[in-house]
DNA sequence: GTACAGGTTAGAGTGTGCTCTAAGTCAAGC
DNA sequence: GCTTGACTTAGAGCACACTCTAACCTGTAC
């Protein structure tokens, strides 16, 4: 798969894959002859994890830690569980806040809504 | 109110309430004799509210757009009603999507939780 | 053999949201 | 009246995560 093909099944755009491989986060991807990335499905299925702690809130820094023992290998799988842990606390404590936050905002709406109301009556 | 206790009250920088004037943000923040700051309460009630939008995930510029509806007054609730309704739609996606994105990452816990336990076994 | 499509690299540039610097003003205490 | 400290401003700098540019290489089609 070349880098046009895996940008598209991953929906990352080639300078982002680019930016990835030079970050750490993406490793050992393997070369064709003329010099050109040759990816595999491993690393699809790898780059959509990579999104899904992007999305989460995890930092380029912090993935490229977790890439980096992933490939040290399998002795590296208690470190990578206390990784996801930690940041599914974090995760959590985010949601958490959010959801607060929405109530608060459905509270104003709510207020603005009476407001209206209370004009068309006026 | 000075800058340093609108600081400390809000939780905000200096810098921050500062950019945030300049930003369009805090609008209409008095002036002292010497030309200092002068802020209230409602700035500070105002302040927390930008906070809330910010940690949900509003950009400044939009943001700026509802402090500017807000400053030319009530007229203008309805519309500052529909943004804040948009948000609120926006905000509730994310949070499915993190929802989501948690479950992931505990299934995976689990895997690795496994794969531990199965060393302990060997 | 040459045009061209699609890759490669190092490194520069961008957008967002701050964060800091430099130079200056002002009021209070000695 | 001078130091000190807290403020003021315009504008530069920074961190993060990309995004793009310029120059170059390589394999295929004609």
């Amino acid at each position: 798969m070349n880098i046009k093909a895996f940008s598209k099944v991953t929906e990352l755009s080639p300078y982002t894959i680019r930016y990835y491989e030079k970050a750490g986060l993406l490793r050992s991807i393997k070369r064709n002859s003329s010099g050109h990335r040759a990816f595999t499905e491993s690393d699809v299925a790898w780059a959509r994890f990579i999104k899904r702690l992007k999305e989460t809130g995890m930092t380029i820094e912090n993935i490229r830690k977790y890439a980096e023992l992933r490939e040290k290998g399998e002795h590296t799988s208690e470190q990578r569980m206390r990784m996801l842990e930690e940041h599914a606390i974090t995760l959590k404590n985010k949601i958490a806040l959010e959801n607060n936050h929405l109530q608060k905002l459905e509270e104003k709406i709510d207020y603005y809504a009476g407001l209206i109301h209370t004009d068309l009556k006026a």
